[in-house]
DNA sequence: GTTGAAAATCCGGGGGA
DNA sequence: TCCCCCGGATTTTCAAC
């Protein structure tokens, strides 16, 4: 499989808004029938262009208060910290990304936690005891304007 | 519905992982039958605690190859210019996330594009000719080293 | 929470442009 | 190759207990 047709394009883009739908109803908006439909997306799910299906929650409404962004910067930056950090972020709960970037500070930590309390926590218990830290700057998100995870294929 | 008990948190946190997973298979991870665990779902949904189903896309190979953080600061805060702000940003499919926050800047942009060339058109015709924009600074993604939208209900 | 059964959907064989 | 028709298998959905 080598490239995206535009139909391919399409069923994307609909699975992206909705995967509960049905076959049929992406076959009609598509303008094919059940069974092209219907193969074309098993074969995008083979070849690795859709990686899984989630349920998407309200933050609010589970009791995730708080997101912050941590701006951490490494101490030193040897291969093995590197790997040590990196290792000990993916267990933490409470980080949802993690991100090296390029620029004044070595990662930026997207944290989702319940509270203030978790959030003080997390960043005593958790992210400061790891050797490798060397700073940590906190910016709080007052409110999320937008949120999508839809890369629209055109 | 004014609380969730733990299976509901158990299903939950299966839906995150898997939307796909059939009812037969969750009922029986949960130690339940299919009917109550697919009223639970139906509850859970009806009441907002999930908001929508979607497929994840692999970037890479759809060809989504660059990430870019920017932070930007308005020129006044007023809260009209705000509102156009917001509204303006909600329009521009490279902006997958969108945060008013507490800090140096205003807002933190996740942006996601195809390349190089559409980032620098994204910023030369696209927000940087928002007049309420003051200034802005990118920061690029090298790797992303965690992505999940698992909220972990305890 | 359980049983059971109707309705909807998925899935794949076979065939045609 | 890509698409369509069609029917059996599977799942979802819901009523009765």
């Amino acid at each position: 499989m080598t490239h995206l047709d535009d139909l391919d394009k399409k069923i994307l883009n609909l699975l992206q808004q909705n995967s509960k739908a049905n076959i049929k109803e992406i076959a009609l908006k598509i303008g094919l029938t059940q069974t092209p439909t219907y193969e074309r997306i098993k074969r995008l799910e083979k070849n690795g262009y859709i990686e899984k299906y989630v349920a998407i929650l309200n933050k609010e409404k589970i009791g995730f208060h708080v997101e912050v962004f941590c701006q951490v910067t490494l101490l030193v930056h040897s291969k093995d910290l590197i790997t040590k950090f990196e290792l000990a972020i993916h267990k933490i709960d409470e980080v949802v990304e993690c991100f090296h970037v390029a620029g004044n500070y070595d990662y930026l930590l997207k944290i989702i936690v319940k509270d203030m309390n978790t959030y003080q926590n997390f960043l005593k218990n958790k992210l400061s005891v790891l050797d490798s830290v060397a700073n940590v700057q906190s910016t709080f998100v007052m409110t999320s304007t937008k949120k999508t995870s839809i890369l629209k294929l055109t």
